[in-house]
DNA sequence: AGCACGCCGACT
DNA sequence: GTCGGCGTGCTC
């Protein structure tokens, strides 16, 4: 019997981010198994923290005496090998802490649920269905799924019924069946979707076609207790632990880390979704999280989507991912239209012309929906004369104004530029560019009259709308709901404004965003995109997304930016951050561009004489840099003396913040 | 984070 | 001679 415990401590230190050795008392030596949360001493005697076993054995390396483990909290075995394999690896990627990851893989206990669930344990018998995946070269994704390869998936475009009445995305009947495949395989599936939009529908295409049993919601918007009851209920059986009985997990982002001891395919739809993007540290993206896993466990990997993330584009060009397309090809109907030749009549001029036709004449067969742009945009500068976005002329980073009358400066490396000049027609001029979109909704009901109109946006967001003709559907980009048997046509009518956006990468956002309201359409139905030409138009109307990541991607391999390459941003107060840049010498970085003054965003009175610096890097030397990274951070919290005495309650603001491929720095 | 260990001022 | 200041270091 195992004598010594290696126990990872609950604590957010990141001194302490390893594991210590404890010996395992006589009387809980039947009770310590790998996976328990215990407690244990934790500095001479008194102090007691939690902990969870992470492995046991027989010797250890520490030189000292161990102390003994204080309590096992309960059996449930909550920190799976695979997953601590993964946390440990996501963490020192991220230069962050396992704990950090284990936070977002591991509920918060829930004593009644817990004790439940150890009486009545998990499913164990999960029918294998047979289901083929329609929509591909057949059998081609299911010996993906067996080999374990990595695949970027096409979706298909378009909505489906399914046996019950609903209607969902075809995408999600796509990812359902793969996910019965692997059980029908004996291994379970992780599927992560961005919103519990998305997360809906697959559950409604999982009922159609996935044993009930088999399938797991980690749901983030369900309480505690409920999102604890469905992790616990993906462990193995308490009582049988060695049984594997392969389930299908869904959920957000964080699903990534879901327990799957026998995973056989983890698959993300739209990872080009900002919500795969973890806000906490970490802040480890949930893309990497799963290409991390794969690698791991040597699961399939999809990702699918009915766009190309640059980032995904990247590795279908290194050969790391496949490229899968649908067979036969289904393609929506997309027509560009001209931003002039507004029609009149009533809708503040807002709809052209061309569009007006279509869903007028749309309206008499089925629902049409009009995509517009949401309001609140943050500022930005741009040209004064021909609109183009102002651009740091050393980083191309995007330039602002700290206040109303001040000189702008780059965003990025803090450097001034009063000389700006527009880098496609010279004007010297800017403005500030914001706005809101109003009252589209009203204007709309004139323009249409003896129609319907429903409005879907971020306040109340619709997920359904029935297939009644005269019905026009105004929504926000994100809050298309989907009509039964599809639109009879769709209107893309804010593309101009949403192209206005600040940010690198505002083309992939909008032929998102453009893309995914597209496939809401019925078979044949037109989309209509409005006021957009060039290469944008040119990929959504030929829906060669691909083509347009492509050309993205290069467009960042020429600049240095990522994922061309690889950026940690390194925030704190000034001295923080430069002993943390200190830490990176010699250490095979690209560069790095400030430190400068933190972006305002508003008032933000905590973050005043705070820094930046951002540290280009290759794939490469990630790790290096990571590591270099996780010193400056274990210093920072050791060597450096606290503040002095008199700090307010709560959390501390931590003087040295560091997120490796941060998304916002574009 | 806590808490102990450690080497210099004012106290019974 | 000691009690105790909080600077520095460690936590199995």
């Amino acid at each position: 019997m195992a004598s010594v415990a290696r126990v990872l401590i609950d604590t957010p230190l990141p001194q302490l981010d390893r594991l210590f050795d404890y010996a395992i008392p006589p009387a809980l030596a039947d009770q310590v198994v790998p996976g328990v949360r215990v407690t244990a001493p934790l500095r001479a005697e008194g102090r007691l923290a939690d902990g969870l076993v992470v492995e046991v054995g027989d010797t250890s390396a520490f030189a000292g005496a161990l102390a003994p483990l204080e309590s096992v909290v309960s059996a449930a075995r909550v920190l799976a090998p695979e997953v601590w394999a993964l946390a440990r690896r996501v963490a020192d990627r991220q230069a962050g802490s396992a704990n950090d990851v284990l936070r977002l893989a591991i509920p918060r206990r829930s004593v009644a649920v817990e004790r439940k669930w150890l009486v009545q344990g998990s499913a164990r018998e999960v029918p294998r269905v047979a289901h083929p995946i329609t929509g591909y070269e057949s059998g081609l994704i299911e010996s993906a799924i067996a080999g374990g390869d990595r695949l970027a998936l096409h979706s298909l475009p378009g909505v489906a019924r399914l046996p019950d009445g609903t209607w969902v995305g075809r995408w999600a009947l796509t990812l359902a069946q793969a996910a019965v495949r692997a059980v029908a395989d004996g291994s379970s599936a992780i599927l992560a979707v961005p919103d519990y939009r998305d997360q809906e529908q697959l559950e409604a295409a999982l009922r159609a076609v996935a044993p009930p049993a088999a399938v797991a919601s980690l749901d983030a918007r369900r309480t505690n207790a409920q999102r604890y009851a469905a992790f616990l209920s993906c462990l193995p059986d308490p009582n049988r632990p060695d049984e594997h009985t392969p389930r299908i997990i869904l959920g957000n982002r964080s699903v990534v880390y879901a327990p799957a001891a026998k995973l056989g395919l983890i698959a993300l739809y739209d990872d080009g979704d900002p919500l795969f993007a973890e806000p906490l540290a970490p802040y480890a993206h949930a893309r990497d999280v799963a290409l991390l896993r794969q690698q791991q466990q040597g699961a399939a990997v999809i990702f699918a989507g009915h766009t190309r993330s640059v980032e995904v584009q990247r590795l279908v060009e290194l050969g790391y991912l496949s490229d899968v397309a649908p067979v036969p090809l289904v393609t929506p109907k997309v027509v560009p239209t001209a931003a002039q030749q507004r029609q009149q009549a009533g809708d503040g001029g807002r709809v052209p012309s061309a569009a007006f036709r279509t869903a007028t004449e749309a309206l008499l067969a089925g629902p049409v929906l009009v995509q517009v742009a949401r309001p609140g945009y943050v500022s930005l500068l741009a040209c004064r004369r021909c609109g183009q976005a102002a651009r740091c002329t050393t980083c191309a980073g995007p330039l602002q104004l700290a206040s109303s009358h001040a000189v702008p400066g780059c965003a990025w490396c803090g450097k001034l530029a009063g000389d700006w000049s527009c880098s496609e027609c010279n004007n010297t001029t800017y403005r500030m560019v914001t706005r809101g979109s109003g009252r589209t909704a009203e204007e709309l009901g004139r323009a249409f009259p003896g129609t319907r109109v429903i409005v879907s946006d971020g306040d109340r967001p619709l997920t359904h709308v029935d297939g009644e003709p005269r019905t026009l559907i105004v929504a926000t980009r994100g809050t298309e709901p989907i009509a039964a048997g599809g639109y009879a046509a769709i209107i893309l009518l804010d593309g101009e404004r949403m192209l206005q956006r600040e940010s690198l990468h505002v083309g992939d956002d909008c032929l998102r965003w453009w893309s995914n309201a597209a496939a809401l359409a019925a078979q044949g139905a037109p989309t209509v995109l409005v006021g957009v030409g060039g290469p944008l138009a040119q990929a959504l109307t030929l829906w060669q997304q691909q083509s347009y990541a492509a050309a993205q991607l290069r467009d960042r391999r020429t600049l240095g930016f990522p994922p061309a390459l690889r950026v940690a941003s390194v925030t704190g107060k000034p001295a923080s951050v430069h002993a943390a840049l200190d830490a990176l010498d010699g250490v095979p970085i690209r560069d790095v561009l400030g430190p400068a003054p933190l972006p305002a965003e508003g008032p933000r009175p905590l973050d005043e004489g705070l820094v930046r610096a951002i540290v280009r890097f290759d794939y490469a030397h990630g790790d290096a840099v990571a590591t270099a990274l996780r010193g400056a951070i274990v210093r920072q919290a050791t060597g450096g003396r606290r503040p002095p005495a008199g700090r307010k309650r709560g959390r501390p603001a931590p003087t040295l913040r560091i997120k490796l491929d941060d998304p916002e720095i574009l």
